[in-house]
RNA sequence: GGCCCGUUCGUCUAGGGGUUAGGACGCAAGAUUUUCAUUCUUGAAACACGAGUUCGAUUCUCGUACGGGCUACCA
């Protein structure tokens, strides 16, 4: 990047609900960004819609990014030199540079009502323009200060009528800029229209804010969604007006996150349709009732998720995909940012989760698995916990696999697979798995590769086959057929437990058959 | 409709004027494993189409088709 300043960009999202993946893939790609090159990353709220205020979204979205592992240096929470950080709390500073606009003569006051505006698209429309504009041409026609005498304007300003501030868009200019990932795109001003930037309400548009607001903020890199991208010209054009062209940041517009399957990007209900949550945190929203699933809940590891959505659009450049966040970081580069829209894959979501399980040990696994244990009322040593997802974890995708999978290793209560039992078990055997279980109890040494010694032992004196003793062992130790080896899970269990199973089985088995 | 963006295996993608077009998920087969899972090996699977430029296009250009985004006093 040009010259020795830092480099300090943004996630700006509306608190208007919980964000799907989309959003944080957003603030990933803008926090490895950050990271990468040692920079700030600021959080800022944009809430100058209050009719889409949703209470509890802005915490929701505070959670989640730190429950991704996205740290926020400088915003609301944090503070910072360029607060306050909610542009609610801004409101008072926007009207300036409105206002400012206005007397440069780059916006204008817009007096038409909202049923005037309706009017105007209507009669448009049905003389044959698909898409009517408040543009260079129709202004002409409506009421402003740009097509009314300055009395007419100074008295409707005087007295108090509703108007709105609209940026006055250029007749016919070539606006173009180098976006990060897409290079030059170009836009004609002819085409756009006159947005709005200051409302009625006092508040200013999103257009107005986000603009004053990297200025003062000092963000030099603008990274967001594709969405964002036809309204980059008339961002650039205020940059322009307001006369900061020349500290204006650079702008990456990221491709969409699109739906696993059918079209178009991915939206609220595809999470719980799909049976696997796209959102980070379960949420309640307070005002509807509605609820959603969170993938934190459901087991994802955080450096999992970052894992995952740093994937969709992004290259690392080499094979190596399963990469931790300080990896992530590492390789990251915006110009290894792909174009066109990603398609989520709820499959390869859960196998990135699962390589990270298996990167982690038994007592960080026995950490996370904590509140499933607590929630099934089963209590253990912790370490016994970690010796037991140690063994698990081969099998799990999500963390609360290491339980639901291996309920065995938690309690002596066992649910018998008897289907299986009555193909395994052969009761002239009875005799013969008594005595192993006498062996196995006088062993001293109760440890896997002693109990796997005298096991082996055992099927060679009777000339038995493992086939015929290890599924039997099983069945008796765990209840069904699946779960890791025989001995390393008796040697997990202890003497006791084992001995136990092992008679309680042997017993019910003949009572089954 | 208009404007803008995009298009390599089913999915995520690498590559880039001359390659057997590479990897990953998933799928299939096999090996290992008492079982499941893991792991390993192998396999099927792609450059949207049409012109042009070129000795040569998947790669460059232009069209077409298809997909997506935007088109509010929402962000």
């Amino acid at each position: 990047m040009e010259n020795a300043g830092k480099v300090r960009l943004r996630y700006a999202p509306s608190p208007t609900g919980p964000q799907h993946i989309g959003g944080i893939r957003t603030a990933l790609f803008n926090y490895l960004f950050v990271k990468k090159h040692g920079g700030t990353f600021v959080f800022r709220s944009e809430d100058t819609d209050q009719t889409r205020f949703v209470p509890g979204a802005e915490e929701y979205i505070v959670d989640s990014l730190q429950w991704a592992g996205i740290t926020i240096d400088e915003g609301i929470h944090v503070g910072g030199p360029y607060g306050p950080y909610r542009q609610s709390e801004r409101k008072d500073m926007y009207r300036q540079y409105a206002e400012q606009l206005v007397k440069d003569g780059h916006a204008y006051y817009a007096f038409d009502t909202p049923a005037e505006l309706e009017e105007m698209r209507e009669r448009m429309s049905s003389q044959g323009n698909p898409s009517p504009a408040y543009d260079h041409i129709t202004r002409q026609y409506m009421k402003n200060s740009l097509s009314l005498s300055q009395d007419e304007t100074e008295k409707r300003l005087a007295s108090g009528d509703a108007y709105v501030i609209r940026l006055k868009m250029p007749r016919n200019e070539e606006l173009k800029f180098e976006d990060l990932i897409r290079g030059w795109v170009v836009f004609n001003t002819s085409q756009l229209d006159d947005k709005v930037l200051f409302k009625s309400d006092g508040m200013p548009t999103y257009h107005l804010a986000n603009v004053v607001d990297d200025h003062l903020m000092h963000i030099t890199h603008v990274v967001r969604g594709e969405e964002w991208l036809p309204s980059a010209p008339t961002h650039i054009m205020l940059y322009r007006s307001l006369g900061w062209e020349d500290t204006m940041p650079r702008f990456a517009h990221l491709p969409l996150v699109l739906k696993p399957e059918g079209n178009g990007k991915l939206s609220k209900r595809d999470g719980d349709r799909l049976g696997f949550p796209i959102y980070t945190l379960n949420w309640e929203n307070p005002l509807t009732g509605e609820k959603i699933s969170g993938l934190a809940e459901r087991g994802f590891l955080p450096e999992a998720y970052m894992n995952f959505l740093a994937l969709l659009g992004w290259h690392p450049g080499g094979d190596k995909e399963v990469m931790t966040p300080e990896e992530l970081v590492e390789s990251f580069s915006l110009d290894r940012v792909g174009k066109s829209g990603a398609r989520f894959d709820p499959e390869k979501a859960k196998w990135i989760n699962q390589q990270h399980i298996k990167m982690k040990t038994g007592a960080e696994l026995a950490e996370l698995l904590a509140p499933t244990l607590e929630a099934a009322g089963v209590s253990a040593e912790p370490a016994f916990v970690a010796a037991a997802c140690e063994l698990m974890k081969d099998r799990a995708v999500f963390i609360p696999d290491l339980y639901e999978q291996g309920k065995f290793l938690f309690g002596d209560d066992l649910e018998y697979d008897e289907k299986t039992v009555a193909k395994k078990w052969k009761k002239e055997n009875a005799g013969l798995f008594e005595n192993l279980r006498e062996r196995l109890f006088l062993l001293e040494q109760f440890s896997e590769s002693e109990l796997e010694r005298t096991v082996h032992d055992f099927m060679e004196d009777k000339g038995l086959k493992a086939g015929e003793v290890m599924p039997v062992l099983r069945l008796a130790l765990a209840g069904g057929l699946q779960g890791p080896p025989v001995s390393a899970m008796m040697a997990l269990l202890g003497k006791e437990s084992c001995d136990n199973r092992l008679k309680k089985g042997f017993q019910l088995f003949n009572t089954l058959i």
